[in-house]
DNA sequence: CTCTGTGAAGTTGTTCACAGCC
DNA sequence: GGCTGTGAACAACTTCACAGAG
């Protein structure tokens, strides 16, 4: 049980709400960092570029979290905020397709500051097999099932090319993976009930820009 | 002048209609492999993760595409989604800090087909400094302004560790760069007029799946 | 009858204004 | 006076229902 001690509808929490605090949690590590104690919504909503306003509805969904006429302190405002997000627990996690974008992840210290920990990587290429790459053990694909149970992993990263997408996707579920992160340029599909999915396309992001420049020069 | 021969008032589209017409150009170019010539909102929405609603909505922003009755000609509609994302010209971009994450983006099809060409990389580590690397020529960061200018260089992708992204972002900006699409942590702040920045934030998204998954298991 | 295009209805998310506590 | 918390007003986006073209 958490110790918000709150029961918290989740349905009527809009889903940016939740990406918005992850940036309020980056914040907030900065702000621990600086030795900073009490901080404003405010400060923190434009360190994390976005208004104050939106901040506080945000925070108000949990709780009442900060102190009329002070603000809010920081240590415990970024340990309410990991609770919210889970963080409070390790999380196992998993990349199948081990290219340079599974390498950069590996690398990347947000994710096991966070406590989101890669403990295995799948590839086809016997290249790469029973190698550590940037820190992470590679497997073949066809051990995933083994490895995930062992090694008790509850997120996947897909980071394979196009084609091999859906494939990754469903030998995960099968593997029993419960949280899924898409990095392949195709939309994938989910059935099992109590699988999430999330699609992060890049180059979707990149033509975002060439919409908004195109008759700019 | 576009060949579309409308004038379309951006302010009233939503954004994310913008990213979903990625979503559906990606699908068009698979069906155009398929040797599909006619598709109908259903078929496309579907195999892009979206309900055909959501798609016609979208559409209809841009004018009459498709014929009632029949569906959409494949061919056509993708010349047309790739007119309203101003892929009908080459895009140059670089990429400020050449780690991982920037090879990765560096051979990533999914860029050079859609007409974005990275022609540059810029880093402060000598030694990947005049080398080239995922088929990248690196320059030193003190050579942005020069480069982007000799280049042609309108958007940067920003790849750095999180202390240096506000000062990539000056740099390019200062540069003449007219998107920046960012990757590093922090949210960057843009003050010049007709600059526009994307911020992805890796962590955040999966921080979104523990969150949802913080009470099952 | 089929499938698109779109105003209207419905839903969701954001901003505001101010009450309430420090 | 300062700053949070939140219902209410507002804005944006999505879904629907059906008109209209093939």
């Amino acid at each position: 049980m958490g110790g918000l001690g709150v029961a918290i509808d989740k349905k009527n929490i809009p889903q940016e709400t939740i990406i918005r605090l992850a940036y309020y949690l980056r914040t907030l590590n900065w702000l621990v960092q600086e030795k900073r104690r009490v901080v404003s919504s405010q400060i923190i909503a434009s360190l994390s570029g976005i208004n104050s306003y939106q901040l506080r509805k945000d925070l108000s969904y949990f709780g009442q979290l900060g102190k009329r006429g002070v603000g809010y302190e920081v240590n415990r405002l970024k340990e309410y905020l990991e609770e919210i997000l889970g963080l409070q627990k390790s999380w196992f996690a998993c990349i199948v397709g081990f290219g340079n974008l599974a390498k950069a992840i590996s690398l990347y210290k947000g994710f096991y500051e966070q406590g989101v920990f890669i403990k295995a990587g799948f590839d086809i290429q016997s290249s790469k097999i029973n190698k550590k790459i940037a820190g992470v053990q590679i497997y073949h694909i066809d051990d995933i099932e083994r490895v995930v149970k062992k090694e008790k992993i509850i997120l996947g990263i897909i980071t394979v090319p196009e084609q091999f997408g859906q494939d990754a996707c469903d030998r995960l579920i099968k593997a029993g993976v419960k949280g899924i992160l898409n990095f392949s340029p195709r939309r994938l599909k989910v059935e099992k009930e109590g699988v999430i999915l999330k699609d992060v396309d890049l180059t979707a992001q990149i033509l975002y820009l060439t919409y908004c420049l195109k008759d700019k020069g």
